[in-house]
RNA sequence: CGGGGCGUAGCGCAGCCUGGUUAGCGCGCCUGCUUUGGGAGCAGGAGGCCGGAGGUUCAAAUCCUCUCGCCCCGACCA
């Protein structure tokens, strides 16, 4: 064994940070929390981005713009319970070369202050909106404890800072936006999500409400993968965003914002990937297929150049392939290389497959092998990458499934949540009180309030009338 | 930030308790030959201020102090 992972039942987290390191990833950067995405791991990141932005364009009626990183200290501090929110966490700069600045400036956390700041610049009537932008960036959030992808101090992801004219319209953009979540994660990375709403105590600094996609994760813990913030006029108010209406009558606009991260790099990791390493779904894998020549001296010459032709052929077709033809290693330790990697098919070639036109296909999940005529390789391929696409979400929703049941007594869910049984759904009271004595004694949170309709226990946990379903868990 | 563990070659580790020659081992890397359909074999070779800074000592990877980083379990967060 030349690059052995630690098994996911025998310690989970070690295998996550195996996988990321061995798979390359990512790497651990010199400065704390930080790390350096590395082009295979960027790759990821980069179809995924792509996938995302088209849906936020095509879907959201978005422009991509881009906001300064710095973030004045008396802006950051308009909106109270934002500045709150966010305070302990702010990486500052105090002084530009030697000179120390008047004012410190806040490498963003989140943009809404500094982006607020102009929306009310640009905003002067109801002609003027909606106004719909979003922003790739970075920010930077000083925590205490990182973990690679889910938690560094410096992330990627994207914001959208969205201006409505009314209350009704932000909020229906809100639910409009963890829509176009949902399909993202569930199409895209083929990773199934519940929605719902976040209880007053879950919700972003300075929003009116926050609604949240989370994911099971495998073991037990779930991750918030996605949010989308009614943000009410609670920025608009100290920021001055105010525009004259139809009726001539100058009034407040209403917000939204909303965000995805490198996080979910996390969470493709642990939702798909097994104790070889990662399995990735065709959309954001960044080589779909992998050609492995089978190389003896005799052949090797024809082998390679078949491998070669066979790659270029897929590529043209729009199929990310790739040829293995390094000669340093043997086949078998390609193999594993690739099964590591997470490449969902690998195409063998070999002087066998030269004699009968054939090529072996051998599926990343289940190590099926099965030999395909060489002229019918692009159309088993193009085939092959939506079931494998959907295989992939089966095996993730069967054990999302797995992992939620319904729990009416709260003997019952203390004891369950001393381990991570994953999501617990419960009637909840709605009280806040009730919510944090349950954190305080089993740490699981309420990760979402869920909006359809479904049957649920008609008492809380604390004994009261339910008002509504929770999904309780303990996060990431 | 609290509790626990760990920093020695690219990776994984031994050596430390009980200070003492040129700091070892496995994998990887380089060269050559034989190999290649599930992590190849043999031979030769390169690669280290022992995380960093102070101290104790004739002498420090080893003892002491401080510091930085990583992992796990908690509290906080995308």
């Amino acid at each position: 064994m030349v690059t052995a992972i630690t098994g996911q039942a025998e310690d989970f987290s070690q295998w996550y940070v195996d996988v990321i390191r061995k798979a390359e990833l990512a790497d651990y950067a010199p400065v704390r929390g930080c790390m350096v995405i590395r082009p295979y791991g960027f790759g990821i990141w980069e179809r995924a981005r792509d996938l995302l932005d088209l849906r936020i364009k095509r879907d959201a009626g978005c422009q991509n713009a881009y906001f300064p990183l710095f973030i004045p200290q008396s802006y950051l501090e308009k909106e109270a319970e934002h500045v709150e929110g966010f305070a302990p966490e702010v990486a500052w700069v105090t002084h530009g070369g030697d000179e120390e600045l008047e004012e410190r400036l806040a490498i963003r956390p989140t943009s809404e202050a500094i982006i607020c700041s102009m929306y009310s610049k640009w905003i002067s009537s109801y002609r003027d909106l909606p106004l719909l932008i979003n922003q790739w960036s970075n920010v930077v959030r000083w925590e205490k404890v990182t973990r690679p992808f889910l938690r560094t101090t410096e992330f990627l992801w994207q914001e959208g800072h969205t201006v409505h004219q009314s209350e009704e319209e932000a909020e229906e953009y809100t639910l409009m936006i963890l829509q176009m979540y949902k399909d993202f994660f569930w199409e895209d990375l083929a990773i199934p999500v519940i929605d719902g709403i976040k209880s007053e105590r879950e919700k972003f600094a300075g929003a009116l409400r926050t609604y949240a996609v989370e994911a099971m994760m495998p073991d037990g813990r779930s991750l918030q993968a996605g949010t989308s913030h009614n943000l009410g006029q609670h920025f608009a108010k100290v920021f001055d965003i105010k525009y004259l209406d139809e009726k001539q009558k100058e009034v407040y606009a209403w917000q939204t914002s909303w965000g995805v991260s490198s996080r979910i790099i996390g969470a493709l990791i642990m939702t798909h990937g097994d104790d070889s390493g990662l399995m990735l779904p065709p959309k954001v894998a960044p080589v779909q297929v992998v050609v492995v020549p089978i190389i003896f001296d005799a052949t090797k010459e024809k082998v390679l150049a078949e491998s070669r032709k066979l790659a270029e052929e897929l590529n043209s077709e729009g199929i990310a392939c790739k040829v293995d033809d390094r000669e340093g290693q043997t086949a078998g330790w390609k193999f594993a290389e690739w099964e590591m990697r997470g490449v969902p098919l690998r195409l063998e070639v070999g002087p066998k497959d030269l004699e009968k036109g054939t090529v072996l296909s051998v599926r990343r999940d289940n190590r099926k092998k099965e030999f395909i005529p060489r002229d019918g390789v692009s159309a088993f391929i193009k085939d092959f990458l939506p079931a494998f696409q959907q295989d992939l979400l089966k095996r993730a929703e069967e054990r999302q499934e797995a992992l939620t049941q319904v729990v009416e007594d709260y003997g019952e869910f203390k004891h369950l949540m001393e381990g991570r049984p994953g999501f617990l759904i419960s009637g909840w009271c709605g009280d806040d009180a009730c919510e944090g004595k349950i954190q305080e004694e089993t740490k699981a949170t309420v990760r979402v309030i869920p909006l359809d309709e479904m049957d649920f226990p008609k008492k809380c946990l604390c004994g009261k009338k339910a008002k509504r379903a929770a999904y309780y868990a303990k996060a990431y």
